[in-house]
DNA sequence: TGACAAATGAACATAAATATACAATAATAT
DNA sequence: ATATTATTGTATATTTATGTTCATTTGTCA
């Protein structure tokens, strides 16, 4: 039997029971428990199965289930997102209106001010929109648009007229990329112009990002490094950058 | 058993049953009880669960939480919703642009379509939002607008400039009262602009209402019972109504 | 409030499962 | 023919899952 045509089996297999054991689909193949271990392996890594130990079960979450990839990203430097979710938190004052942009990290913030009743957030986070929708008391408003299934945001020319017609005290973006002479860059053209809006409707763009992004240059051009007042990362960004970057006016708190 | 098929288990019966105990759960599985309390902490630590003395609760916060009344009408005349879900489901053709209005109705209905991925649903209902967002790979579209919170709709002034500049194959809609002289009629004033301008995007407006709605008249007139070109219902309406309201030209279908 | 029982978590122990490293063989490519 | 790759097995070190014991914490009730 070929190693595919035991793979194949052992989808199978998975597919009628539910579940499979090492030592079994051993004596069942009659090979080595490593072979099993190898194959269960390989099918974990295409996504198939979810290992366990002892055997493995289908990744059936995975078939209907399409874990959009912002909900990955979560866990990613998830200590430095919070840290920067509770400062800004702290900064946010009563009364005050505040525009929330898609990303991981303004989901923390998000999840930071759950508690507050006494302000407005403004939003284009499906996420956000769902997580304060449910948790909260807040004044919440959404902007409209296409939903953008990667990032769970919504863009596109629907959101512009709300935009257009808003004002908010603060806005808590993330970016995909800050540096000095490049300034923000986002990955998605498709977000290009929702972005420039989004800057356009405060005198006070707060830009949220791990030290990771500070130097990063992602594909498109948002705006320049002083359109935004305040820059909140974490420690590990290269001071060079850090430094060019307070050179251009803006304010960079590191926490 | 496998651990992750016990974590797995652990889950689901906290969603089915919203609680679960050591030792019941030791005693379930048979396991110790500091296998138990293992899983349990690799749950909290997952952010699944949130752990208490004896047992733990799902994580979703119960403090702050508010149930919105339209969570609490899931469950009301859940058979007669399903059903005009499945129906109207049957009705929308490959390549529609739909608009699902809010409500508990059209929540069904966006569940019974969650496979499709060959239509557009444009929605102001932010759980109808979250579901498809996702569960589906449908193009998706939303108003942008305040958020009500009984109903969890976006309404108001930022929902219109979208509604104007949109046009869909059919309006899937609920309407708290029925009536054939009095029309359509909801319930909050702050509703009714954005339900009357969701009236004008479509020639093919579709009303789902169970019978209990069928001879309601609640306080704001949306619009005359003519304006709709059919009405979903349940059986045990009263006749005359119906009869009324098909002489006056919209079709009502009975399912 | 203080005592008591239950529940918990830390520390240790153990067996099973797993990954790593290395070797052998067969199939394939050069 | 020789080099390379894919597949498998075996031995061993490591990790995981689990149980047991016991000091500590928590909740309850007199």
């Amino acid at each position: 039997m070929f190693r595919k045509e035991r793979l194949n089996n052992i989808i199978k297999e998975l597919e009628e029971r539910g579940r499979v054991n090492v030592l079994e689909l051993r004596d069942k193949f009659d090979v080595s428990a490593m072979t099993i271990r190898r194959d269960l392996g390989t099918l974990e890594d295409q996504g198939i199965i979810k290992r366990t130990h002892g055997g493995a079960l289908l990744a059936t979450d995975t078939r209907n289930r399409v874990e959009p990839p912002i909900i990955e990203r979560m866990n990613l430097m998830a200590e430095e997102k919070k840290r920067i979710a509770v400062w800004i938190s702290s900064q946010i004052d009563s009364g005050e209106t505040i525009f929330l942009g898609s990303g991981t990290t303004t989901l923390y913030v998000a999840r930071e001010i759950i508690i507050r009743d006494d302000i407005t957030v403004v939003t284009n986070s499906v996420p956000i929109l769902h997580e304060l929708s449910n948790n909260s008391h807040m004044n919440l408003i959404t902007v409209g648009g296409f939903l953008r299934r990667s990032e769970l945001s919504l863009i596109g020319a629907f959101a512009e007229p709300v935009l257009n017609n808003i004002h908010v005290n603060k806005v808590i973006i993330g970016m995909r990329g800050i540096h000095p002479i490049h300034g923000y860059t986002c990955e998605h053209p498709e977000e290009l112009m929702t972005d420039r809006m989004i800057f356009k409707i405060s005198d006070n763009i707060i830009i949220v990002a791990d030290h990771t992004k500070i130097g990063q240059v992602a594909t498109n051009r948002v705006e320049p490094i002083n359109s935004a007042s305040q820059i909140v990362t974490t420690p590990g960004a290269e001071n060079l950058h850090i430094k060019k970057i307070q050179e251009r006016g803006v304010d960079v708190i590191v926490v």
